[in-house]
RNA sequence: UCAGCCGGCCGGGCGGCCGCUCCGGGGUUCGCCCCGGGGAGGAAAGUCCGGGCUCCAUGGAGAGACGGUGCCGGAUAACGUCCGGCGGGGGCGACCCCAGGGACAGUGCCACAGAGAGCAGACCGCCCCGGACUCGUCCGGGGUCAGGGUGAAAGGGUGCGGUAAGAGCGCACCGCGGACGCGGCAACGCGGACGGCAUGGCAAACCCCACCGGGAGCAAAACCGAAUAGGGGCGGCGCGCCCCUCGCGAGAGGGGCAGGCCCGCUCUCCAGGCCAGUCGCCCGGGUUGGUUGCUCGAGGCGGUCGGCGACGACCGUCCCAGAGGAAUGGCCGCCACGUCGGGGGGUGCGAGCCCUCCGGCCCUACAGAACCCGGCUUACAGGCCGGCUGAUCCA
């Protein structure tokens, strides 16, 4: 039975950024292949501020760490032996969508960001430039990054 | 029964499946597994005060600056908190609210309006005297603040006397100040000779007075830990300037001043220490990561005693979250509560209230420990308990 690693180092989660992308209503996916290391996959969360209060961003990551179980406990085994680092970034309606929702929102998100890159070079066209309100920040690489830390505010 | 005031408390429950973290015990192929137990709040929040703890400084004293507090007494480790009083204000009342020291130490401000706003003031008006003439008006000099008018505020109020008109000018009452006396630990209260009324307000204006205060914070700090450099320790040698005397000189002797740094806001003083250069030997490792700090504490609960009370003393008993991209939960079912819509029934003139059924919603409000305590402030669906006040009804 597969499980996913948590990532915990905030260069990871930077990294992942720079990755393929997989939008719904209720998340973000971010995927990035590793060079080194042994396989598997691993994950990490981040529920940004502007999503609620300290409540509320909570209430999310424990329902998004239950779905990752859920859905770990039944992924095939090529899927979960790709080498690479995931990041959500949960948005408000993750807050109050169904559960299976939520579930089905990953199972999509996992193949979209881990898939190994062709070797053709359309790569850039199938990716969503997030130029749109999604967040307001800009695409490139060294983004702000207050903004992406999911740790709870230190204050 | 209705309206209201004060204090205290709770803030979903039960069950099933699957998980997280810490502690204790056991097992292990060292990956982990099994058993038992603990696991968010009254505000965990805002970070506004007060402490503990840690680091920075070698201790002590004084002055200044800056900041804070501000009726009195008490409680406390401490506080800007709390308790009990006082004074002022509000309410029929239970009760609630108030940054509430000093304006004869000084400086300053009091806009606009108004004649005049701080050693007051004459615009209209009132009154007296003189003059002019067209004979009831004008001009000049003077008195006056009762009236008009302005203003937040016009130098006590009302009445009588008094006067040319007036005025504490005189008197009565009220107000105000007030030596002194009495009560109280005190704030303050009560009485009050006497004073013809004087010291108008603002100190969330400067300021004065009294009291308090070093700074930064658990990302503090300590330890483990790979490399270079800075760095640290020990030991040897070496010690600035001026004057006088001796000496050809290197230098020697005596006297005086000692330079710089360390007193984490500044300055001064006292005590004390260090450095000033070079050589040799030894130690050591900025960051990432790990461990400690990290939960037994001004602790919770129960009781007795003291106190009006805040609280204190004593006895008994309990161990009660310790995460670290951050655990304390996820999903489902049932029930209760709330709310919305609809049907039926009861009651009432009626708004409405009560009971019951069906469906939907929220599936709970505010909100998530981050070193730990004491407070304050702010947020909060709904509910429970106790005491008290005012109406109304019955006896």
């Amino acid at each position: 039975m597969a499980t996913i690693e948590r990532l915990k180092k905030r260069p990871d989660f930077l990294a992942a950024a720079a990755g393929r992308r997989f939008h719904t209503d209720r998340m973000t996916a971010q995927g990035r292949l590793r060079e080194s290391e042994a396989g598997g996959l691993r994950l990490g969360l981040t529920v940004t501020k502007r999503v609620g209060h300290a409540t509320e961003r909570n209430r999310i990551k424990r329902r998004l760490r239950a779905v990752v179980a859920e859905v770990a406990a039944s992924l095939p085994a090529d899927l979960a032996a790709r080498t690479a680092d995931i990041v959500l970034i949960a948005r408000r309606p993750a807050l109050d969508a169904a559960f299976a929702t939520l579930a089905d929102d990953l199972r999509q998100a996992l193949p979209a960001v881990t898939r190994p890159p062709k070797p053709g070079a359309g790569e850039s066209a199938g990716r969503p430039r997030p130029s749109s309100r999604r967040g307001g920040r800009p695409a490139a690489p060294p983004a702000p990054p207050n903004e992406r830390v999911g740790v709870p505010d230190g204050q």
